[in-house]
RNA sequence: GGGCGGUUAGCUCAGUUGGUUAGAGCGCUACCUUGACAUGGUAGAGGUCACAGGUUCAACUCCUGUAUCGCCCACCA
C-alpha cells in the first residue's frame, strides 16, 4: 500500500457522503444524551426495515447464534442482560463483518415452572388442576401463554438485541413437537429409550419425579437417631442409624460389612422389624463402611438410591410406603396409614422409646435435597419412569470437546463436562406433568388376555388406531410428559423444523445456518443442556447433514460460557434474594447503551461480575462523552465545512500533521487488537479498547489538538480537511463500538453526515484494519509531545500556577532533535499547555530563575521570575530526582551483576544500558537545574 | 472427601508465552465552569502484587507448600 492515500481508502470508508449537504446541525443534539426517545426510534427503524432478518444468502458465509431459549414465565433479570448483550455485540458484529448473521431466538415452554404458575392462579379461585381436567387444564396454560408468556421476548427488545424475529420458536410450536416426537420414537426403536423401575428424585408437592441436577442441596442441622432391632434366636440387638426413621416401614433387610468380624456371626439371621410384625434378614455387602455409626445399616430398597442397588444384589422385596405426596400407605400398620413423613417420624420416634427401642438421638448435620423450584424436601422414591441410555451418546459428544472440535470459553469447563460425561447416569425423561410433549406411548388395555400378553407398550409417531398385538382399539396414552429439556436439546436443529424441514421448505436453512457458530450460556446449565445438544447433534445430525463427520454434525463450535452476576455482598443475584436490579428500570434510567457497556465493561471472562446499580454510570458517561464529542464535530463541521472531495484527495499521510498521523495510527492498531480480541472472545477487553481509543486517544489528545489548528490562522481549507478527517474517524471509530452500544452510535452516525434514507450503522461494513497503518514512528513521536506537555501541567500544578496564566517555555536541545521539528508542535503546547512563547537555546544559558524539566533526553525551562519561590521548585526537582535516582540504582545493580551481563539475552543488556544512561543524563540535568535555583 | 477458580491501590478489576518506571475505572485530595462534555478537564496521593520456600542472571508472571474466599462434583446410613 502506497502512501498517499484517500481518506475514504485509507479506513476503508464507503460513507455516504454529500458534499455540503447536512441534515443536522449541533443544536440538534442536546448537551447531554438522553437515551430514551433514541433507542426506540432507531429499533424501530431497524425492526421495520428487517434489517435483523438473515436469509440464506451462498454469496456470504453465515454466522448462527440460537438463543438460549428463556422460560415463558421469565422476566429478564441481569442473567439476561449479559448473556444477550453478548449474543447481540457478538451477532452485530459478524453481521458489520460481512457475514449471514442470523440469531434465532425464542422461548422455552418450562413444563414445571409454568405449570405451578397457573396452578397457582387456579389455587386463588379455589382450584386444583384436577377439577379443570387435563384438557382444560392445558387451555388454560396456553391463555395463560398468549397472556403473559415471553415478556421476556419484549424486553430483549428494549436491550437493542437484533434478533430474527421471523424465525422466533417456541419449544411447543407443533414443528418442534414434531421433532420430540421423532426423537423420542427413533431412540426408542434404536434401543436408547427404556421404561423402568427407578429410585428418583420425587417431588411430593409437584408430584413428579426431577432429574438429580434439578435437585439442590442444603446443609441443615438435623438429628440422627439409633434404633435397636431385636435379633431372632437371640438377646442381641442390631442397632441401626438413621436420619429418616419413618423409612424403616419399608426396611428390607440389615447390612453388614463381610469383613466386619463384630457382626460376622449374626449375618444369615432374622430380626424382628420394630412397628410392624415383619421380619427382615441380616446380610453381608461391600457398601457398608464399618467405621461409620454402628457399622450396621437399614437397607430400603424403594426409598434410598444406595439400598436400592443393595436390594438388587441381594434380591429384597422393594417396599413402597409412601404415596405420591409422601403420606405413608397400606404397606405399613394400620396406625401410621395416611400420615404425612414428618408427623409419621414424630410419633414412630415416641412409640420406639416407649419400647425402649430408640437407644438414643444425636445432632447430625447432613445435607438434604430439595426441588430446585418449589423447595421442597425430595423423596427418594420407585417408580415407573423412562430413560435415556446415556453411554453411547456420551462418549462422541465427549470426544469432540476434548479434541477442540467443539471449543470451550474459558477452556477450563472441558474438565467439567469431561468429569460429567465419564461418570455419567440414565436420563430419566418422564415427568409427572401436564404442561409438556406428551410421551408417545400408549398400552393396551383391551381385554384380560391382552393385559397378560401385550405387554409392549406402543411408541409411535402417530396416535395408533388399534394394537398391534390383539387389535383392540381400548388404548390409553401415558400420562406422563417429557423433561423440559427433552425438547431444548434439539432446539439448535429443531428451529429449522426438523425433521420435516423439507416439506416446510427450510431444508437449505439447516443447511446453510446448521451448525450455529457461537452458543453463549451461563456454565450451571452444562449438564442441562450444552451436553446434551452435543449428544443431539452428533445422534441425529447425520439424518439431515448427510455426513458422519463430527464437525458437520456438531451443534455449535464454540460455546461461551459467561459470569455469574452476584450483588456486591458477593450473593447470586436472585429473584427470591430479591437482591437484583430490575433491568428495564435500568434501562430507562440510564440508557440500554448504558447497561450493555457496564455489564460488558465487568465482566472478565469466566470471572464473577460484583454488580450493583451505580454501576452503570460508568456506561451511562461514556455514552455522554462519545456524544458530546459528536456534537463537537458537528459544531465544527456547521461552522467551516467539510473538505470537497478533490481536496480530500489531498490526504498524503507524510503531509499529515502529527495528531492525524497519530489518531491514525491508534485507530487500526485499535481495531486491529479489537478484532483479535473478538475472536477469542475477550469482549470485556474489547469494552476496554474502544474506551480508551475514544476517550482518552480521540478526546483527550486528538480533539484537543486539532482545535489549534481549528481555532488557529489555517486556511478555510485546511480546517475542513481537519473536520474531514476528524468525522471519518469517528465514522470509523463509531461502527467499532456499534456492536456494544448500538442505539448512541446509529443516532450520531446518521447525525454526523448525510444519509441515504434506508442507511444504517449496523448494515455498515466496519473499516478494515490495516497493519501498516500502525505507525510506531508517529506513535512515540506523540509520546514525546505528550509527556512535554505533561511534565509542564505538571509542574502548573504542583507549583500552584494558574491554569489561566501563560508560561514561556525556553528549550535546550540535547542535538537528537531540531528546533524547526519541535517548533512544528508549538501550537498544540500553546494550546494544551499554555505556552505563549517558545524559544531554543543552545549555549550553558540558562533562565535565571525557573522550573525545568527533562523528557526524553531534551531540557526545557519555564522562567519563573514573579511566578513562584524557588524553594517549591527545588522540592519538586528533588522528588524527581529521588524517583530516577532510585531507578538509576537499580539499573546499576542490574549492570554490576556479571551473571546479567552474560546471560541475559543481549537486546535486554543492551535495554538496560540504554535506561542507565538516559536516567543518567537526566538526573545530572535535574541536579543542575537545583544547583542552578541557588 | 475430590476437582476448579480467585487473592494486585480504599473498592471493582487489567496485566497474553518470565525482562514495563505494575495499569484502568470508581472513590479520595487540590485546582479549573478554558467556545463538545462538571455524566467534564488537569494534576496528585495511594500497591513489600495473600504468605513461605524453590527454579532463574531476572518472578506479579513458572514450581511446591500454606492461608483464605468462592464455585462444582460426590456423598456415610
Amino acid at each position: 500500500m502506497g502512501t498517499s492515500l484517500q481518506s475514504g481508502i485509507y479506513l476503508s470508508i464507503s460513507h455516504n457522503f454529500i458534499s455540503g449537504v447536512f441534515l443536522s446541525d449541533s443544536s440538534s443534539l442536546a448537551k447531554v444524551y438522553s437515551p430514551t426517545d433514541v433507542e426506540k426510534k432507531w429499533y424501530t427503524f431497524w425492526e421495520e426495515n428487517n434489517f435483523f432478518h438473515a436469509e440464506v444468502n451462498p454469496e456470504k458465509q453465515p454466522y448462527t447464534i440460537v438463543i438460549p431459549p428463556p422460560n415463558i414465565t421469565g422476566v429478564l433479570h441481569m442473567g439476561h442482560v449479559l448473556n444477550n448483550t453478548l449474543q447481540d455485540a457478538f451477532i452485530r458484529y459478524r453481521r458489520m463483518q460481512g457475514y449471514e448473521a442470523c440469531w434465532i431466538p425464542g422461548t422455552d415452554h418450562a413444563g414445571i415452572a409454568t405449570q405451578n404458575v397457573v396452578e397457582k392462579s387456579l389455587k386463588k379461585e379455589g382450584k386444583t388442576r384436577h377439577d379443570l381436567g387435563r384438557k382444560k387444564f392445558l387451555e388454560r396454560v396456553w391463555q395463560w401463554k398468549e397472556q403473559y408468556g415471553g415478556v421476556i421476548i419484549q424486553q430483549l427488545r428494549t436491550l437493542g438485541c437484533s434478533c430474527d424475529w421471523e424465525r422466533e420458536r417456541f419449544t411447543l410450536d407443533a414443528s418442534l413437537s414434531a421433532a420430540v416426537t421423532e426423537v423420542f420414537v427413533r431412540m426408542y426403536e434404536d434401543g436408547l429409550i427404556y421404561r423402568g423401575k427407578y429410585i428418583v428424585n420425587w417431588c411430593p408437592k409437584d408430584h413428579t419425579a426431577i432429574s438429580d441436577d434439578e435437585v439442590t442441596y442444603t446443609e441443615q442441622q438435623g438429628k440422627i437417631y439409633y434404633i435397636q432391632y431385636p435379633i431372632k434366636d437371640s438377646s442381641e440387638f442390631a442397632v441401626v442409624a438413621t436420619t429418616r426413621p419413618e423409612t424403616m416401614l419399608g426396611d428390607s433387610a440389615i447390612a453388614v460389612n463381610p469383613a466386619d468380624e463384630r457382626y460376622k456371626h449374626l449375618v444369615g439371621k432374622m430380626a424382628s422389624l420394630p412397628l410392624t410384625d415383619r421380619e427382615i434378614p441380616i446380610i453381608a455387602d461391600d457398601y457398608v463402611d464399618p467405621e461409620f455409626g454402628t457399622g450396621m445399616v437399614k437397607i430400603t430398597p424403594a426409598h434410598d438410591p444406595n439400598d436400592y442397588w443393595v436390594g438388587q444384589r441381594h434380591n429384597l422385596r422393594q417396599i413402597n410406603i409412601f404415596d405420591i405426596s409422601a403420606r405413608l400407605n397400606d404397606e405399613v400398620p394400620t396406625k401410621y396409614r395416611g400420615l404425612d413423613r414428618y408427623e409419621a417420624r414424630k410419633i414412630m420416634l415416641s412409640d420406639l422409646a416407649e419400647q425402649g427401642l430408640l437407644l438414643k438421638e444425636e445432632d447430625h448435620t447432613n445435607k438434604i435435597g430439595r426441588c430446585y423450584r418449589c423447595e421442597t424436601v425430595i423423596e427418594p422414591y420407585l417408580s415407573d419412569q423412562w430413560f435415556v441410555k446415556m453411554k453411547p451418546l456420551a462418549e462422541p459428544a465427549l470426544s469432540v470437546v476434548l479434541d477442540k472440535t467443539i471449543q470451550f470459553y474459558p477452556d477450563r469447563w472441558t474438565k467439567v463436562y469431561e468429569h460429567w460425561m465419564t461418570n455419567i447416569r440414565d436420563w430419566c425423561i418422564s415427568r409427572q406433568l401436564w404442561w409438556g410433549h406428551r410421551i408417545p406411548v400408549w398400552y393396551c388395555v383391551g381385554d384380560e388376555r391382552c393385559l397378560l400378553e401385550c405387554k409392549q407398550p406402543i411408541v409411535s409417531r402417530t396416535t395408533p388406531e388399534k394394537c398391534p398385538y390383539c387389535g383392540s382399539t381400548n388404548l390409553r396414552q401415558d400420562e406422563d410428559v417429557l423433561d423440559t429439556w427433552f425438547s431444548s436439546w434439539l432446539w439448535p436443529f429443531s428451529v429449522h423444523g426438523w425433521p420435516n424441514e423439507e416439506q416446510a421448505g427450510k431444508e437449505k436453512e439447516l443447511a446453510y445456518f446448521y451448525p450455529t457458530d457461537t452458543l453463549v450460556t451461563a456454565p450451571d446449565i452444562i449438564f442441562f443442556w450444552v451436553a446434551r445438544m452435543v449428544m443431539a447433534g452428533l445422534y441425529f445430525g447425520p439424518s439431515f447433514t448427510k455426513s458422519d463427520d463430527p464437525k458437520k454434525n456438531i451443534p455449535f463450535r464454540d460455546v461461551y460460557f459467561t459470569s455469574l452476576v452476584r450483588d456486591e455482598k458477593g450473593r447470586k443475584m436472585s429473584k427470591s434474594l430479591g437482591n437484583s436490579p430490575e433491568p428495564v428500570d435500568l434501562i430507562a434510567e440510564y440508557g440500554a447503551d448504558a447497561v450493555r457497556f457496564t455489564i460488558l465493561f465487568l465482566a472478565p471472562l469466566g470471572q464473577d461480575i460484583f454488580y450493583s446499580k451505580e454501576k452503570n454510570e460508568i456506561g451511562r458517561n461514556f455514552a455522554n462523552k462519545i456524544w458530546n464529542a459528536g456534537r463537537f464535530l458537528l459544531m465544527n463541521r456547521e461552522q467551516t465545512g467539510e473538505a470537497t472531495e478533490t481536496s480530500k484527495g489531498d490526504f498524503n499521510l507524510n503531509h499529515l500533521d502529527l495528531a492525524d498521523q497519530w489518531i491514525l495510527s491508534r485507530y487500526h492498531s485499535t481495531a486491529l487488537e479489537l478484532q483479535k480480541s473478538m475472536d477469542e472472545f475477550d469482549i470485556n477487553k474489547v469494552t476496554k479498547l474502544v474506551y480508551d481509543f475514544f476517550w482518552h486517544d480521540y478526546c483527550d489528545w486528538y480533539v484537543e489538538m486539532i482545535k489549534s489548528r481549528l481555532y488557529g490562522d489555517e486556511s478555510l481549507e485546511a480546517k475542513q480537511s481537519v473536520v474531514s478527517r476528524a468525522l471519518d474517524i469517528y465514522d470509523a471509530a463509531l461502527r467499532l463500538l456499534h456492536p456494544i452500544m448500538p442505539f448512541v452510535t446509529e443516532e450520531l452516525w446518521q447525525n454526523i453526515r448525510q444519509r441515504q434514507p434506508q442507511a444504517t450503522i449496523m448494515r455498515t461494513p466496519l473499516a478494515a484494519p490495516d497493519p501498516e497503518l500502525v505507525n510506531i514512528q508517529f506513535e512515540s513521536e506523540m509520546v514525546f509531545v505528550q509527556n512535554v506537555i505533561e511534565s509542564i501541567r505538571n509542574i502548573r500544578g504542583e507549583m500552584q500556577i494558574a491554569p489561566s496564566k501563560e508560561i514561556s517555555l525556553v528549550m535546550k536541545l540535547s542535538g537528537i532533535r531540531d528546533a524547526a521539528s519541535i517548533q512544528k508542535y508549538e501550537g498544540y503546547l500553546k494550546r494544551l499547555a499554555r505556552v505563549s512563547s517558545l524559544t531554543f537555546i543552545e549555549d550553558n544559558t540558562r533562565p535565571m530563575l525557573s522550573a525545568s524539566g527533562v523528557v526524553q533526553g531534551e531540557e526545557f525551562f519555564i522562567p519563573l521570575a514573579g511566578l513562584i519561590d524557588a524553594d517549591a521548585e527545588k522540592l519538586r526537582l528533588g522528588k524527581e530526582i529521588e524517583r530516577i535516582s532510585g531507578l538509576l540504582k537499580a539499573v546499576e545493580s542490574k549492570l554490576n551483576n556479571s551473571n546479567f551481563v552474560d546471560k541475559a539475552p543481549k537486546e535486554v543488556v543492551e535495554k538496560e544500558r540504554e535506561k542507565l544512561s538516559n536516567f543518567g543524563v537526566t538526573l545530572e540535568k535535574l541536579q543542575k537545574s537545583v544547583e542552578a535555583l541557588g
